[in-house]
DNA sequence: TTGACTCTACGAATTTATTCGTAGATGATA
DNA sequence: TATCATCTACGAATAAATTCGTAGAGTCAA
């Protein structure tokens, strides 16, 4: 257990990306990146009602201590990524990340900085697997 | 250009998945297959609608030499795990590639032999970069 | 040729997501 | 106090995705 909130709509998510971005916002901070970020506007009357909707699932907190309230994610960017990114593998790759991470790097341009940290991180899976060795996959990932 | 059809929706996205599994299939072939893989029952006709539409969309193929038409996915999976991967990436990475692959394998076991499978292709990633010293990553990225 | 069965087509109900207008409260200020 | 700007709340219009019922045609066999 840690997070089994809703998976955010496409809208939701780029409000989350504001948020992760900038930090706690008000509605109108909101509803001007958003519109800066697509080119086109966005009323804020729907970035409210998306908030409001997005704090009555939990997705966001609200700081109502003043007038105009102030948003923030109510999870953090990495959590969200991995549900959702877990989400993807299963729906399009029939949950082999393996197949997901080599489309990645075949279909999209990746520089010699990036290659290698992928290698050391790589590094750093092998050794977790070496230093629990007799355990199997399903010991060694249990939580608690 | 290559593609360039709608994305497909999670419900298209499941059926095409039915259909690079299984080849071309009959309605009632897709509502069986759609049932079992979601616990629950999928009508004839609510997979017959998905699948006209779909044609409408030209997501898929349909043969109609026979009275039972049949269905085949009109892109190959591949291309289209490529299509909507791109757009993950952007939504949830903000385009960073890398960083989704390092959230992947950060978050989802691998073997080792995946890991293996996944520094080879990184190894032929680096020789592509080498052979084209001198041209400018725009230059070797340009398709014509 | 009648009846049981299967197929396509299509309209329509339902659900979910998105956008926006309006009402009423609050606060600053002339 | 009257006016103006800004805020929240909320209903409702719109759009998109999903599900299903029914009509009508083709096929087969008794």
């Amino acid at each position: 257990m840690e997070d089994s909130l809703p998976q955010p709509t496409e809208s939701e998510l780029s409000i989350l990306r504001v948020l992760w971005d900038s930090g706690a916002c008000r509605v109108r901070e909101v509803a001007e990146a958003l519109t800066e970020r697509r080119g086109e506007d966005v009323g804020y009357t729907t970035a409210l009602k998306l908030l409001q909707i997005m704090h009555g699932k939990g997705l966001v907190d609200r700081d109502e201590s003043e007038r105009s309230h102030r948003y923030s994610a109510a999870l953090p960017q990495a959590s969200t990524q991995r549900q959702m990114l877990a989400g993807v593998t299963d729906k399009l790759f029939g949950g082999a990340t393996s197949e997901l991470v080599m489309h990645a790097l075949s279909n999209q341009p990746s520089s010699v900085e990036e290659r290698a940290q992928i290698r050391e991180l790589l590094d750093r899976l092998e050794c977790d697997d070496t230093e629990s060795e007799g355990k199997t996959k399903q010991e060694r990932n249990k939580k608690k």
